[in-house]
RNA sequence: CGGGGUGUAGCGCAGCCCGGUUAGCGCACCUGGUUUGGGACCAGGGGGUCGUGUGUUCGAAUCACACCACCCCGACCA
């Protein structure tokens, strides 16, 4: 078999971007830092959008859309926020183009806009100025919006899906009576973030909270969901902020409480990105390509026939229709892969590399026999069973490759795990990658250092689990408790 | 923006030092045939502003200068 991809143990990186582009998952573009994302990277993220806006609107949010269009001075509203953004924003000034002789067309100099306008890093700015004229009472709150969109961060270095200049995401934006209110909300959809990534993506995550430093510009508190990567690099997978009362004071969003008083609202914002296309390669594939969980596979099955001739083509596509109908019933994708063109040995490979969970390869042996051979994609086992009750044995077997690959990912994290006491072992195991339990003592300066000294990050300060006091591994001063630390994407 | 590198067919590359017929190879693509249980084989075929510009020269993919683009390493980051 020709080798398409390099080797994770030869260079991760490289095997990363080899996968996703022959994977046929994404592609760089003509503009700089910006991606095509391909049908089969696109149907993935359908499929986690999908899954994401179902648990949304489960919990009582609705999906509106804002302009990707902000006015300058909005994003100056904030301090903290336009202050964390204004490095990479992409901004328009003009709004006509003119031909000319020499350049074919420019930008037309008399078309300059009065406020220029900023594309959106994000729209906490122009959400919450649009909300200023949508909430006045008790009575309109909460309000749970969600938006589908695009946005674009102008990134010095990018890599496919991992940190794009423009990418897809979901932003949502809610807007509350009481501070309680708003951090219940905030850890809510962190909730719902660490449930999609476990039983969707497969891929177990820790919840926590982000320090000062890594926190969202513009948040009070920042909670975040952290996966750690084959390689040994952690991941930030998702974020969901308690904004408090910053934008709406910035906004001057003020409702009447039921005292018949003035307050400013409080509000939350919440988002995932296509960067989970990332985290999912990084959690699951191996050097034969791309592992999809089974139920975010757009493909949850193949079937491959091994076919002479056209008669027997039609033979294996009519012993086969009866399976296909009852998976099709229990909502299982399923392809019969009967393109002429292609070789079965091809066709195998194309599938494997491509993610699809399960295979079902049929020949004329199969027919005589009343069998077919299944394959999984998560281990590359093969068996030849009984075509009887075919249909519930891959439904099992889905299950079955769901569950595997999460306890694989959480077995895989559990040896990356580390408790350590000392700097200097710190410095010792940052280096095997993983994340590093370790003590802080709560300062922005040890964080800083640690960074400066050894390119670990504090990932988060976990929710989960006993908090136990001890000392610093750094300053020997007082520490709450452990925290996340990692070198990351 | 600093440091390094690369631009030759859709992709990956050779040719460049030392200038000289019609610019070559592998993969992919097209046609025909033989094949088909893990990326088949044989034969034939199509496809090129050699990144752009200027210069040197009888002659430039090859030499010089300028520019552009992209990639890798750093600073910034979901």
């Amino acid at each position: 078999m020709a080798e398409l991809l390099t080797k994770r143990s030869t260079d991760y990186a490289q095997w990363y971007n080899d996968l996703v582009l022959k994977a046929d998952l994404a592609e760089h573009s003509d503009v700089r830092g910006c991606m095509v994302i391909k049908p089969h990277g696109y149907a993935i993220w359908e499929r986690m959008q999908q899954a994401l806006d179902g648990m949304f609107k489960a919990t009582g949010h609705v999906n509106a859309y804002f302009p990707l269009f902000i006015p300058k001075s909005y994003l100056a509203k904030e301090a903290s926020h336009v202050e964390g953004f204004a490095k990479e924003c992409a901004v328009v000034t003009h709004y006509r183009l003119k031909s000319d002789p020499v350049h074919g067309v420019i930008v037309d100099p008399e078309a300059k806009l009065e406020e220029e306008l900023i594309i959106r890093p994000t729209s906490e700015t122009i959400i919450w100025n649009t909300y200023r004229g949508w909430i006045k009472s008790y009575r309109d709150l909460p309000l749970l919006i969600n938006q589908w969109a695009n946005v674009v961060r102008w990134e010095m270095r990018t890599r496919l899906f991992l940190r794009t200049a423009e990418f897809l995401w979901q932003e949502g934006h809610t807007a509350h009576a009481t501070k309680e209110e708003a951090l219940e909300e905030t850890r809510r959809m962190l909730d719902v973030y660490a449930r999609f990534a476990e039983e969707w993506m497969a891929m177990p995550v820790i919840k926590g909270v982000k320090t000062a430093s890594e926190r969202f510009a513009g948040a009070e508190e920042t909670y975040c969901i952290e996966a750690l990567m084959q390689d040994g690099k952690a991941l930030q997978a998702g974020t969901s902020h308690f904004l408090g009362q910053n934008f709406a004071k910035a906004f001057d969003v003020l409702f009447t409480n039921k005292e018949n008083k003035q307050e400013h609202v409080w509000a939350t914002s919440w988002g995932v990105s296509t960067r989970l296309m990332g985290a999912l390669i990084l959690t699951h594939s191996d050097d034969h390509g791309l592992i999809i969980p089974p139920k975010l596979a757009p493909l949850q099955v193949v079937v491959v026939p091994i076919a002479k001739s056209e008669e027997q083509m039609a033979a294996i596509a009519a012993y086969i229709e009866p399976v296909l109908k009852a998976l099709r019933a229990k909502g299982i994708t399923v392809k019969l892969d009967d393109d002429d063109t292609r070789k079965p040995g091809w066709k195998f490979a194309a599938h494997e590399f491509k993610g699809c969970p399960v295979r079902i390869a049929i020949g004329p042996r199969d027919m005589e026999n009343g069998t077919v051979e299944l394959a999984r994609r998560d281990t590359l086992e093969k068996q030849v069973i009984e075509v009887i009750d075919l249909a519930d044995k891959i439904e099992h077997l889905l299950q079955a490759i769901q569950d595997n690959l999460y306890q694989k990912a959480l077995a895989m994290r559990e040896a990356g795990t580390r408790a350590v006491d000392t700097y200097d072992e710190f410095k010792d195991v940052i280096e095997a990658g993983g994340l590093i339990l370790a003590h802080w003592d709560g300062t922005p300066e040890t964080e800083a250092r640690v960074k400066e000294e050894t390119k670990a990050t504090i990932r988060c300060i976990p929710l989960d689990g006993e908090r136990t006091p001890g000392r610093c591994m750094v300053t020997g001063k007082p520490s709450a408790g452990r925290v996340i630390f990692a070198r990351a994407y």
